[in-house]
DNA sequence: AAATCTCCCTGTAGGC
DNA sequence: TGCCTACAGGGAGATT
């Protein structure tokens, strides 16, 4: 399951396959994704030269000669390079080729989507206008999130995953940042101290950096370009430890339910 | 305005 | 063994 470290891993492996070449052939097996693919895109897509590989969010940006590829991978999207034609398999919905290189898009759940905007501006698509800062970016700071938090009753864990205060804090992140925060995924946000805030938003940085590092977190469907799996699994100290002790203090880790999510904390690391 | 709920999809795991 | 159900989750859009 794609996150920020995840998509950036991608983005990065993808990169020099894509940088400045010529999309010569645009084959789509599945159009139906989370929303569907314009019949016309392979003949929009052909001819155009991918002057630009880039990331906002979870959302992996191609930037071409006419406007924007808007790319994201959903739950379970896998994005691949090969160096010559193979047959497409199930699961396989969209290639991208390049001569002989074929960039393959697979996602067996097909929560991801594949969607053109005309034109120079792509952070005014609808999907990319309101989203907040990069976690990773100096605008992603304890005063800005301690604003945000005045005026919000949610659980901390809830703001964290709301890519309109901040993009690319995913599920399995937001559950070891406010663990390693020491701070109970149900408070709520305008409950935190400054302290707490300030040391929630250190956590995010240094679990995103760490987990970008090592390649991402491989659960069940991750894998980089050349299908290897990421690293960061090893690293988890709370996501997928529903019912056994914590790494810290022995304590039993505890689930609950947010937002239909699974949430997994220690109760007596994280006060309330 | 903010918070919560619903839905899209399919492979996997667990129960019987 | 095989069938059935619950579950996993990103996030837009609807609803409260």
């Amino acid at each position: 399951m794609p996150e920020l470290p995840e998509v950036e891993t991608v983005r990065c492996g993808i990169l020099p396959h894509c940088y400045q070449k010529l999309i010569t052939d645009v084959k789509i097996y599945q159009h139906q994704l989370r929303w569907p693919i314009p019949v016309t895109l392979p003949k929009i897509l052909v001819g155009q030269c991918i002057l630009g590989v880039e990331r906002r969010g979870k959302y992996i940006l191609l930037q071409l000669e006419r406007g924007t590829l808007l790319w994201h991978l959903g739950m379970s999207g896998v994005l691949r390079v090969f160096e010559q034609a193979l047959p497409s398999q199930k699961h396989d919905h969209v290639d991208i080729f390049f001569g002989e290189t074929l960039l393959r898009y697979r996602d067996v759940r097909r929560f991801g989507a594949l969607l053109w905007h005309e034109g120079p501006d792509v952070s005014a698509h609808p999907l990319l206008a309101s989203l907040g800062p990069e976690p990773l970016s100096e605008a992603f700071s304890s005063d800005y999130l301690y604003a945000i938090l005045r005026s919000r009753q949610a659980p901390i864990k809830t703001i964290l995953m709301n890519a309109n205060i901040v993009v690319g804090v995913g599920n399995i992140y937001a559950n070891e940042a406010l663990f390693a925060a020491k701070v109970h995924p149900l408070k709520s946000g305008n409950k935190l101290t400054r302290a707490e805030t300030i040391e929630v938003v250190r956590q995010v940085k240094a679990i995103l950096t760490q987990a970008i590092i090592l390649g991402g977190t491989t659960l069940k469907d991750f894998q980089n370009i050349q299908g290897k799996p990421g690293y960061f699994r090893q690293a988890l100290f709370v996501y997928g430890r529903k019912n056994q002790p914590c790494l810290l203090c022995q304590e039993i880790l505890l689930e609950v339910r947010l937002q239909g999510r699974s949430t997994v904390f220690c109760p007596h690391c994280q006060k309330a």
